[in-house]
DNA sequence: CTGTTAGCGCTTTCAT
DNA sequence: ATGAAAGCGCTAACAG
């Protein structure tokens, strides 16, 4: 049924050894030889038994993608990333194996895990940042990317955007409108990139010369309807509010919905800024300023390290920084007077 | 490195052969002797190598996603539906590999590549009806479940919603609200959907007693902007249009854009009904009224004829029928009269 | 340049 | 109930 690389070899008179090595493009396999066995090789559609090369060779060509976040896994953020990765992948030959999982064990199981099923090295995304975990696994030889949790190791690094910067270009984008009284809702705590960006709200608001008080910082959870609470719970308890930085895209069309509810003009009477750029932010009305995260190149860029890491030993991996970028948009304007 | 069966079977004093059978849960073991092996597996952070196993049971613990279509793979509809794979996979002992591919070769040359790489089957999703290795793909004996695409073989099927009676039910829905110019804006005709929703909408029209005009039928290509541009063409052609139903929501999306850039209120002046129901639709103002199909339950019930055909060689695929299911909500409302 | 031999880690007859 | 031996399809020394 399948053809094997002895099919191969019996059908052009040569022997298994050498049909691998001109397959494989050694140099020592004469020309014309090799064009034998090309022309062989593709009249009986023979195609490498990827799991057999596996097994000898050890060199897996296939890296993985734990999401530790189901919910996380459903919205565009996720999707992307997998295909950025995917491309990578792609273009380097490997293959993505994808995993979601509640929890992870001990760090040496999941490695194990990876390891015997073949995999090269795996991107894990959803990571808390008080994951018992973390410590053993960047310890562990064994290719990892972190998406979000800064993680640094000999065969460990991660990639991120610098949060405390984008948070900080969304208050100053507000600050230059004239804003002064600029509530925050923020993600939930377990999240590193939350922790950030409260350092980059505080910083901004400082270095524009304004006073975040507590009262104006919400913690939500990244849901719209943890949005749609925190404005309602920001407005009512401090009514001089006039703009609202919310930590992701979700979260703002969840401030959106309230304020239409509480028929506040956005942005004539309170602007709003999102976090991601995610495609919902042109799909709600008004459309959102946000600060901009490629997700694409997240997944391409963390592919890249992780093919990179295993496909040579020595490889040192590089913690990636990608840019943030504010992405005006009807959501802000002017404060009002 | 890697702690390996003979490792497990050095340990524990057994051969090979028993250890192979305590842990793989054969009945012609000494329930001590599994009990020791497993102990000393537990000890070792023994697990099997996935590869190895594969190589020689030829039975194949993974199962593929081919997305051809890039542009779709970014939008909610094949991230539920990964989502939906991954979870029955899990449940499975499956693994799941992902491939985004431009284009499909020939029918032979894409069933080898998935037997050598070990799938013991392959979701399709995003073919074209005009296909030409459609009909190579069903008779190959490799099991295959597409997407939207009407094929059924020995071993291949495909999952999908009764399109014709979706779309008929957004136009039930409309011609009970007393609407009788119903314009109607398509995906572009490469998709088998397309074609049964059209016929939907013909069939709903006229089981209302309305008359189908071809000036009210728009071909938009899914695409927002098409939305957009479908919405101008049809109420500029035809004034008297009071609703229109878009096979989409992001064409919905692209609806509402431009009425509002008309100033056409929504629903009092026309109503809006998409198709699909992501998450956009809630984010979307007015909300948008929608014929919901369930992708996350799409790629569960793709993964399990998969998983069952790869596991069964007498295993029948059975097409599968999702229900499609009106989601009332702001967009559409009483026509005016 | 080409072939012989060995072995990756595992499962599976076939004996014992 | 347990073990010895063979082999899945491939690559990698090592000879010649």
């Amino acid at each position: 049924m399948t053809v094997t690389l002895s099919n191969v070899a019996r059908k052009s008179g040569y022997s298994v050894t050498t049909v691998s090595r001109a397959l494989n493009g050694h140099s020592d396999v004469n020309v014309e030889t090799r064009q034998k066995i090309e022309q062989v090789a593709r009249e009986l559609h023979y195609y490498p038994n990827r799991v057999a090369q596996q097994l000898v060779t050890k060199k897996a060509n296939v890296i993985g993608l734990y999401s530790l976040d189901r919910e996380t896994f459903q919205n565009q953020f996720i999707a992307l990333m997998i295909s950025g990765m995917m491309d990578e992948a792609t273009r380097h030959n490997f293959n993505l194996l994808l995993f979601a999982t509640q929890r992870l064990h001990t760090a040496q199981d999941l490695v194990s895990q990876c390891i015997h099923r073949g995999l090269g090295g795996a991107v894990i995304s959803g990571l808390r940042i008080d994951e018992p975990l973390l410590d053993d696994l960047v310890a562990m030889d064994f290719p990892t990317v972190l998406i979000d949790v800064p993680i640094e190791g000999p065969r460990a690094t991660y990639v991120s955007v610098d949060n405390v910067l984008g948070a900080s270009q969304a208050i100053d984008h507000l600050a230059d409108l004239g804003h002064r009284s600029i509530g925050f809702i923020n993600g939930h705590g377990a999240a590193w990139v939350s922790q950030q960006r409260y350092e980059g709200y505080q910083k901004g608001m400082q270095q524009n010369g304004l006073t975040p008080k507590s009262s104006y910082v919400f913690e939500g959870d990244f849901s719209k309807e943890s949005g749609r609470r925190g404005a309602e719970r920001l407005l009512r308890a401090n009514p001089e509010i006039t703009a609202i930085f919310a930590a992701s895209d979700l979260m703002a069309a969840g401030v959106l919905e309230q304020l239409q509810l509480m028929e506040l003009d956005v942005p004539a009477q309170v602007s709003v800024v999102g976090f991601d750029d995610q495609d919902l932010s042109t799909h709600v009305t008004p459309a959102l300023t946000t600060i901009r995260q490629d997700m694409y190149t997240f997944g391409r860029v963390a592919a890249q390290e992780l093919i990179a890491m295993a496909s040579d030993e020595d490889y040192v991996p590089q913690h990636v920084n990608l840019p943030s970028v504010l992405v005006p948009r009807a959501s802000s304007g002017p404060a009002h007077v």
